[in-house]
Formats: structure tokens, sequence, C-alpha cells
DNA sequence: GTAGGGTTAG
């Protein structure tokens, strides 16, 4: 028996494991040791050289699985691609007997946060409470984690407060959803309560949720305190940190910081720091650097993968390297790399920004994959840019046919259209617009001001402080008409007079928004954008992230 | 002995 089991822990494939199980099946023994069918099948259903569907055919081949037989069987499949069969098992293992066990439900729980089922994780919850196991920490928490995922912070923070006891733990997970739910002021407030007020140390989970939010708040303040504590408590061990740690000053707009990070650190690097790091100088257009680190990775010994070659195809758009982008793409395919439909939309947009517009469009055009509404919106604010009329019109053509509603798209052609002079055209598309009631949704500017968020709209005058904001603006237009700034007025939708056209730019929204901010302000104080996200585009995001299909 | 919190992306 001991022999056998250390036979099993040697399997390093299929093949062996499939020798292994039929020795077991002609000596009898697969039904006199559970314990060894168990691990059996937990070996095909977790390791990795995982393959579930052996596991399964296992499992039917048992008399009276046991708990732990269900378990594994549940827990491999809540890490597959299908995490919704893992629910569907635990529905009916949950109809059959007893036999659900806390274990069960946190294996279920995980299945639904990958899925994204929110009902389920309801359903799952209430059984918990039923079964008896509602005062698991650890159940708990990950019952919080998945309420977090499936896009329910409500939820989350209901089941964080009812907890009778927390640990560092269910902190992490309230902290990390907030963070990811764009919710960032609220998981600093709750970091802080954790540290201030709970005396809890943070680790380095912690942290990770914390650096996050300051990062989408811009806010380097307490980021640079974040760091200063992972330095203390010598928590740069951990990549992982390292990683969020550059990614944090990156993003709050401290490229130096961020590299002088990635040069000082004490653990070894992995392909996320790379990426984060070249990812880092193409957003900040230093496209000299970030590639300079893209044959400095391979050189390290890190192989570049998907993400690197999009990071490396970013910096070369930003920084306006054509000819090397258009390298480095075609260098994917040899390289082991497939382009996916983000490196496509890259290169297109590299192309088009130069111009060159015909070559854009037969990238997209030599796809193997559907090219999306952004390749096509891509190409027609390009077209709009070089003000050619052929290519944004078939641009249009495909949005159409694609069901676009919004109303960029049109207005964009529309613009194409203005720019030659061609109202009647631009009446078409007016009308055009009224018949599949396309709305124009108004655009906003937000700003953010000693805590409160102040909304703009087009030639706002709603404000209290709408005059001084105009003076404001007013006098910030003088000064760079001084640097020789012209209003690029023919793109404006309507065709009214030059005056009122520059008034239309003038006052637009995010301008205002920016304007009040340097009334409001001492000198000197940084301006942040607020980017105002909505959860189920993380949701979406995520989504992709693991390959999975909505349900 | 089996479980919970986690960094990169047009």
């Amino acid at each position: 028996m001991a022999n056998l089991e250390s036979l099993l822990q040697k399997c390093t494939s299929l093949a062996r494991i499939k020798q292994l199980q039929s020795h077991l099946l002609t000596s009898g023994k697969f039904q006199f040791y559970p314990s060894l069918t168990t691990k059996l099948i937990e070996l095909c259903a977790l390791s990795p050289i995982a393959d579930l569907s052996h596991a399964i055919t296992l499992f039917h081949q048992l008399r009276k699985p046991s708990t732990n037989q269900w378990n594994a069987v549940v827990r491999g499949l809540a890490q597959s691609l299908q995490p919704t069969q893992a629910i569907s098992w635990y529905k009916t293992m949950s109809k059959a007997s007893q036999k659900v066990d806390a274990l069960t439900c946190s294996f279920a729980l995980k299945a639904c946060a990958r899925a994204l089922a929110f009902s389920e994780a309801m359903q799952i919850h209430s059984q918990i409470v039923r079964f008896g196991f509602g005062v698991d920490v650890l159940l708990q928490t990950t019952l919080l984690d998945v309420y977090a995922k499936v896009g329910d912070l409500g939820f989350a923070q209901k089941v964080f407060d009812e907890m009778s006891e927390r640990d560092i733990a269910s902190w992490n997970a309230l902290i990390a959803g907030l963070a990811q739910g764009s919710r960032p002021t609220e998981a600093i407030a709750l970091f802080k309560r954790m540290s201030e007020e709970e005396g809890l140390k943070p680790n380095e989970v912690t942290v990770l949720g914390a650096l996050s939010a300051c990062s989408q708040l811009g806010g380097v303040k307490g980021g640079e305190k974040i760091h200063v504590y992972i330095m203390e408590e010598k928590l740069d061990m951990h990549v992982i940190v390292c990683n969020a740690v550059i990614d944090m000053y990156a993003k709050c707009g401290f490229v130096d910081k961020a590299y002088w990070v990635f040069k000082n650190m004490k653990c070894g690097k992995n392909l996320i720091t790379w990426n984060t790091m070249i990812m880092a100088f193409a957003m900040h257009g230093d496209g000299g650097k970030a590639l300079e680190l893209f044959g400095e990775m391979a050189k390290s010994g890190v192989c570049p993968d998907a993400v690197s070659y999009l990071a490396a195809l970013c910096a070369c758009n930003h920084a306006g390297l054509v000819e090397d982008g258009v390298r480095l793409f075609n260098s994917m395919e040899v390289q082991g790399v497939s382009p996916n439909v983000k490196h496509y939309g890259t290169v297109v947009d590299l192309l088009g920004r130069a111009g060159r517009l015909q070559e854009a469009y037969q990238i997209i055009d030599s796809m193997p994959m559907f090219a999306d509404v952004v390749l096509w919106q891509t190409l027609l604010g390009a077209s709009k840019t070089y003000g050619n009329v052929e290519m944004a019109e078939m641009a249009s053509r495909k949005l159409v046919e694609m069901g676009s509603k919004g109303c960029g798209d049109f207005v964009l052609l529309s613009n194409v259209y203005a720019a030659h002079e061609r109202w009647d055209d631009v009446g078409r598309v007016r009308e055009a617009m009224k018949r599949r009631d396309v709305k124009k949704i108004p655009g906003f500017g937000y700003i953010e001001v000693d805590g409160v968020i102040h909304k703009f709209v087009n030639g706002d005058q709603s404000h209290v402080k709408w005059r001084e904001i105009y003076a404001k603006l007013d006098e910030i237009m003088l000064s760079v008409k001084a640097y020789g700034y012209v209003a690029k007025t023919n793109n404006v939708l309507h065709d009214i007079g030059e005056e009122e056209k520059e008034n239309a730019l003038s006052y637009h929204c995010e301008k205002l928004a920016v304007a009040f901010g340097l009334i409001s302000t001492s000198e000197g104080t940084p301006i942040q954008r607020l980017l105002v996200t909505f959860i189920c585009s993380n949701i979406g995001r995520r989504m992709k992230l693991k390959g999975l299909k909505p349900l």
C-alpha cells in the first residue's frame, strides 16, 4: 500500500497513471483502497499533468464514491475551463446525500467566482448556513471573495461585517475586492482601518491590494508610504510585491522610481516583472528604453510571451517607432507567439497614426480571427485624422454591420465629411443617427477636489463658479495661442460659424474640469484624471484573462 | 493531510 502510494507520486504522465490503474484493477485493489483511488483521482484532476476526463472516468467506476472523491472532481472542475460543470456536480452531490462538506462548498464557490455565477453563489451561501458551516472563517472569506469577484461588493461587505471572527485573509479579500472593483478610495480606507485601528500587520497579500488602489488614484504619496513599509518588513523578498510596486510607480507617473525598484530588486525577476517595466516605459513614451529592456529580457533567460510583445508594440506605438513596430509584429509568429486581437489592434493603430491606412486595412483583412469593433474604430479614427473619406466610409459600414450603436462612430464619420465641408453628407449621417435611434450621449468631465466630485458637460454654466472657470480657461487659451496654438475647428459636428466652433472646443467638459481644478487647488498641486469605470468592465477583463466564456 | 486572500494587457 505504502509502496503503491510512492509509486503514484512518481507518475509523471497520464500513461503511467493508467498503467498503475490497470494494476489496481486487475489485482482487485481498486475498490478496496479508497484512499489510494482518491489520490489517483486527485492526481488526474489537479496535477499539472491533469486529465479531467480521465478523473471523471475513474470516478464513475466507483460504486459508492466518498466525499473526498467527489471533492477531488469538483475541485478539478472548478479550476478547469468549465467551472460551471463544478457547480452542476455540486448540485447533484448536495441532492444525493449529506456528503457535502465545507471543502465541497469552498470548491463550488471558487467555481462560481470563475464563472461569474452570482445566483449560484447565493444558493451555495444559503446551503452553507443550513449545513451549519456558517461560522467557518475560511469559508466566509471564500464567500466574501466570491461576491466581490462576481461584482457584488455590497454582499461582500455584508459578509465581512457579519463575520464574528476575521483574520488577515478576510481583510485582504475585501481590500483586494474593493481595489479590483474600481473602489480604490474605500480599499485604502479599509487598509488604514486594518492597520491603524485593528492593529493587524499587513502582509505581502495586503500590500498588493493597497498598491493597486494607489495606482488607480494616482496617489504616489500613499504608494510611497506602503513602499517604505514593504522595505521595513522585508516584503520585497516576494517578486509579486516588487512587481506591484513597479506598476504603482509607473501608473502614478514616476517611471524613474519604477525603474529604480526594478534595478534594485533583491529577489529574482520573473516574466511579469519584465512585462510590467516594459509597459511602464511604453506608457511614458520611452520606446527606446522599452525595446532595450525587451531585448535584455530574452538575454537574461526569460522568454517573451504575448504580453511582452504587446508591451513592446505599445512602446513603438507611443513613441512613433513605426518600422520597429512592424518588424516586431512580423517576427512574432517565428518566435512562436501568435498575435491576438490586441496585437492586431496595436499595429493597426501604429500604422493608422502614421497615415499608412492602406496597410492598416490590409492587416485587419488578413487577420485569422474576427475583427472586433475596436479595430474598425481605430481605423475610422485614423481615417478621420488623415481625412480619408473612402476608408472612413468603409470602416463605418463595417461598424454599422456589426450593429454599433455608439454615437462616437457616427460622429467620427460625420467629422470626416465636415472636414471636407460636405455638409449634405453630414446631414445624412445625422438622419441615419435619428433613424437608428442613436442618441448622442453627452460626455462628462469629472474632477475630485477635497473629496467632492464635480461633473461638467460641454459648455456647462451650471457650476457655482462657472465664471471663474471660464476666465481661467480664457487665460489659458490666450497663453497657448501666444505659443502658436490654432484651434482645429474642422472636426466640429455642426456647420456653425468659426467663432462658435471655437467655443464648442474651448469649453469642452474635460477642459472645464481641469480649469476648475486649477482654480481650486494651490499652485503645484498635480491635477489627476479621475477615471470613471464600471465594475462590469473589470469583470469583462477578468473573464478575458482567464479565457472563459460568459454563462 | 485535503480549503480562504494575490502583480502585467489595445
